[in-house]
DNA sequence: ATCAATTTTGAAAACGGTTTCATAGTAATT
DNA sequence: AATTACTATGAAACCGTTTTCAAAATTGAT
């Protein structure tokens, strides 16, 4: 005998107290079939009267896709990253999507576990925000679940991903600075393992080249995209005694770190020195002064990222095309 | 015929090929009984050669559990509720559960729809991170699945509520500001249906009555907990020509904003005006001056609720006790 | 050797749904 | 009235595991 009562209904409790067959119900609830409309009444009721939901966990057995899409994050706290998230939740939640979310902790080997965790609960597709895993193990886990990352390059059958272009976000805040008479300009770079802070280095490098402007190699100390690590480059910088009257920073972060590094120092913002940052978190818009900076467009990013993935996933879905950098002007730089 | 070649390796499959029942494997794998040597060897290596991993869906359907945690959190964006997420899952990760979060967004009947969401998808039980739902609403929940929550008071038997010392806090803040020699203190409050904003709002008066100090209704307006409320609010306060020496924000994000009103007309933090904030965020380590604000011990919050959750799905823990608030005392108060 | 006690193993049922396939019932056609 | 064409329904198989129950194999004792 199957499905006595175990304190939460099932379809067969509803289909016998209903007088029909639990194919019958299936039918009802899913309109796969018709149902002539005395059984559809009294299985209305029956499922009223007991409340019965549907075992999702049997549903996804059986129909092999849980409805779920796994998320590789870095951070559960990264208000970056979590931007991001929201737009991937409202770009699927109308198709009945649900987030499953861990993060990877800018590990490698953290991340493919989480993944293969993500794999082993069946998720239906798996986003990936940046992170430092192979090129090679994303392939390898794309043949297994379908993938799209966001600031990687991979590209696979079952692959997809886009970058923003962080090189022309650095270049169009350095050329900014420049436009408004700074010259000499450091730079608070991220860690050089990461990409992003290789390719924003690269900007800086770049453009104070193409406006024949020395590079000083003592203007740029590198951090590692946190507030401290920000405070503490600026700190050196500030004990190395080597002049310069604008700081582009790799991002908000070690902007604010630096900010405070001027405020315990007594040295004004904008007024003795220019600072500009890289993101726009949230909070950029409400330091003193609001920060200028470079706007990644994060919830479009997750908009973007949730489309590409319904897309693959076989839903009809408009083109994801998805902003580019911009820098927001504040109140955080000085013409000189 | 069962389970042919259909992409992922099932049990089935190994059974066959390792020439055993399927029920043999799976006692190998879960150690639920002993299995001969030789059998042992070959079954373990044909799992390697078929890269077998258990369909953790089948799993769950059978055992009945799903080891996944359902968190109801208001906002994916939100610093304050995310320090507490990261509490969790750390809590929780070594048992082997994982998250599956859903927002509510302040929104009761939102809230009640992504718990009857987190229910159908069989989480083994349901963090509640505050929210406007009705204790009526989580007790009726609680009889399907346990519940602990955290910022609420309800009870159950099934069911485990904690909150913070919100109006001990508040009065600790106020208080350390007249210790400071302030008696014309401001208050921007949080939105009045929200209990915790009461309670700060309590917690400031009383405290001043305490002290004797005559409450001026002019000095206390409310805002929502954003940033923007809180320049709104400073920006009300300023135009009504009103005196006061310190401002005590219903949470930092309030005072992010509050601080940038001063800013914005001029006026110093702490020279001119004092302010103090309420959470303890990340970022407010970082502000100019460094916010003295109440510290909420968020991460602890978190271990703690993953402690208690655990508990009640039978796992040993440790007491999982949650340290109270403190006054966090940094540079934006001034002696007067 | 024989028999009892103990281990190891497999067949089959179950978890809670969906779907195929066959059948009973109805409506339409001649 | 007899035959055909649909429609609504139910029985049973299946998704990929775990577990009960009983049989088979092994071990130990006599």
């Amino acid at each position: 005998m199957k499905n006595i009562d175990s304190g939460i209904t099932t379809l067969y409790q509803v289909a016998s107290r209903a007088g029909v067959s639990p194919a019958t119900v299936s039918r009802f609830l899913n309109g796969t079939a018709k149902v002539s409309d005395d059984k559809r009444r009294t299985i209305e009721r029956v499922i009223d009267e007991l409340n019965y939901k549907p075992n999702r966990l049997a549903q996804s057995l059986k129909m092999g896709s849980t409805n779920t899409i796994g998320v590789l994050t870095q951070s559960l706290e990264s208000g970056y990253f979590n931007r991001a998230m929201v737009g991937i939740e409202d770009a699927v939640k109308a198709s009945g999507y649900a987030l499953l979310i861990m993060s990877g902790h800018w590990h490698a080997d953290e991340e493919a576990e989480r993944v293969e965790l993500l794999i082993g609960r069946r998720v239906d597709g798996v986003a990936i925000l940046t992170g430092n895993m192979s090129d090679k193990q994303i392939l390898d886990f794309s043949r297994r679940v379908p993938i799209v990352a966001f600031g990687r390059e991979v590209q696979g059958e079952r692959t997809q991903a886009f970058c923003l272009d962080n090189y022309g976000g650095a270049c169009e805040a350095v050329e900014y600075l420049i436009s408004q008479g700074h010259r000499r300009i450091a730079h608070i770079a991220g860690p050089p393992d990461h990409r992003d802070a290789r390719e924003r280095l690269a900007g800086y490098n770049d453009t104070l080249a193409k406006h024949g402007i020395a590079s000083d190699p003592r203007l740029v100390v590198t951090g590692d995209f946190s507030e401290s690590s920000g405070l503490l480059a600026l700190n050196s910088l500030l004990v190395a005694n080597v002049r310069f009257s604008a700081i582009f920073a790799a991002n908000d972060l070690t902007a604010y770190g630096a900010r405070l590094a001027l405020y315990r120092r007594n040295i004004r913002v904008p007024e003795d020195i220019s600072l500009v940052g890289f993101d726009d978190l949230e909070g950029s818009m409400y330091t003193t002064p609001p920060l200028t900076t470079v706007r990644q467009p994060l919830y479009e990013v997750g908009t973007g990222i949730g489309r590409r993935m319904l897309a693959m996933l076989g839903h009809q879905q408009p083109a994801a095309d998805v902003p580019g950098l911009s820098l927001v002007v504040r109140e955080s730089v000085r013409l000189v």
